[in-house]
DNA sequence: GCCCGTTTGTACGGCGCCGTATATCTGACG
DNA sequence: CGTCAGATATACGGCGCCGTACAAACGGGC
């Protein structure tokens, strides 16, 4: 048989390097095999349509956001938290995972389906973020408000285009860290 | 001379609905005439192709998110810390900037033009922010961490589809807000 | 070297969209 | 009631994309 130059993978990878940088519409199956140099001839051997192919783009990024982070952080070791922490720069690392995380992030605005995704991923990561806090917080509602705006920052700080004066950004959410986490001034950085 | 059907605001109106809905790539030329009832022919006339439309969508976003945010609330009187609260009202309220603000920042990641009006956008609501906690917080470097988090909330809390157990979201955030704003439990909520 | 299945390239019809050119309509005004 | 300017409709060529059909290239097994 004749060899695959061209394998499913390569088409979900560069779907999820379209979606990263131009969003779901951008998606395109003759643009795609353009940038792969190749014609779409194979992808309908693959994908009934381009939906197919965005629904497999949306199971590969479930599926790194989640079962791989937690495979890999269980598989380095060390005690709880600092596990949560390896998680948290796993996943909102500015490598792979996060213009893609926020690329699904929009896209769930207008898609329902894609928000149920993001609904199992984002809860999932909360659970992390109780459990580190509440290794320091006995208030279960203190402990979900001070999550949540754990989340919100991790997120909210790619959305926001607001200065700081003098200080920088990263100055700021280290400060902001230190309200989140109860901690004097100074502590170590988040993920 | 002939009456005016369809005139300029008409276009940029139904422009900013279906960047609402479905992102930039979302406003089309036809597509706006179709909703609107009536053909393209006359669009051409105002605008000399669609970017001016995308151009004239933005100037008309920058404007009333934050020139006409302020005359209200300077017209509507009030102590500062009213005033703000009715900003941070007017601003993040459900109804029609809130959607808009969302779109336009995501629409921000993939555009540097679009970016730069972001930046002033969010730069006077910082503004405003750190004018509300400054009330109460008297260290710059805890007021621009606080100002940041908040404004993270704000923002993050539409692009989070995490679920709180019992708790509704609603709960968390007023929770959240009293952290944020350094007050005991159960203070009046924010916008 | 020759089958044969798999993968890829090429060609096609269709659609929705852009921007232009030109025809038609409409209301104000004389 | 006609005229005229501006607003709108229609028609067009072009482009990029989708999904299908079929032809060509490729490589393993014989």
């Amino acid at each position: 048989m004749g060899a695959t130059r061209t394998p499913r993978e390569k088409w979900i990878e560069e779907g999820l390097r379209a979606l990263e940088s131009g969003g779901p519409d951008a998606v395109r199956v003759e643009a795609l095999a353009k940038r792969l140099g190749v014609t779409k001839g194979g992808f309908y051997g693959y994908f009934a349509d381009r939906d197919a192919l965005l629904t497999e783009m949306l199971d590969t990024w479930e599926r790194e956001s989640t079962d791989e982070v937690v495979d890999q952080v269980e598989h380095e070791g060390g005690d709880p938290r600092t596990k949560i922490q390896r998680a948290g720069a796993l996943t909102f690392s500015d490598d792979r995972l996060l213009p893609l995380d926020l690329a699904v992030r929009d896209w769930a605005r207008r898609d329902a389906s894609v928000a149920e995704r993001l609904r199992r991923v984002d809860n999932r990561r909360m659970e992390l973020l109780r459990e580190m806090i509440g290794t320091f917080c006995s208030d279960p509602d203190e402990v979900e408000a001070r999550s949540l705006l754990a989340f919100c920052a991790a997120i909210g700080k790619h959305f926001l285009a607001a200065d700081h004066g003098d200080r920088t950004r990263q100055e700021v959410l280290m400060h902001a860290a230190d309200l989140i986490l109860d901690r004097p001034r100074g502590g170590p950085a988040e993920g």
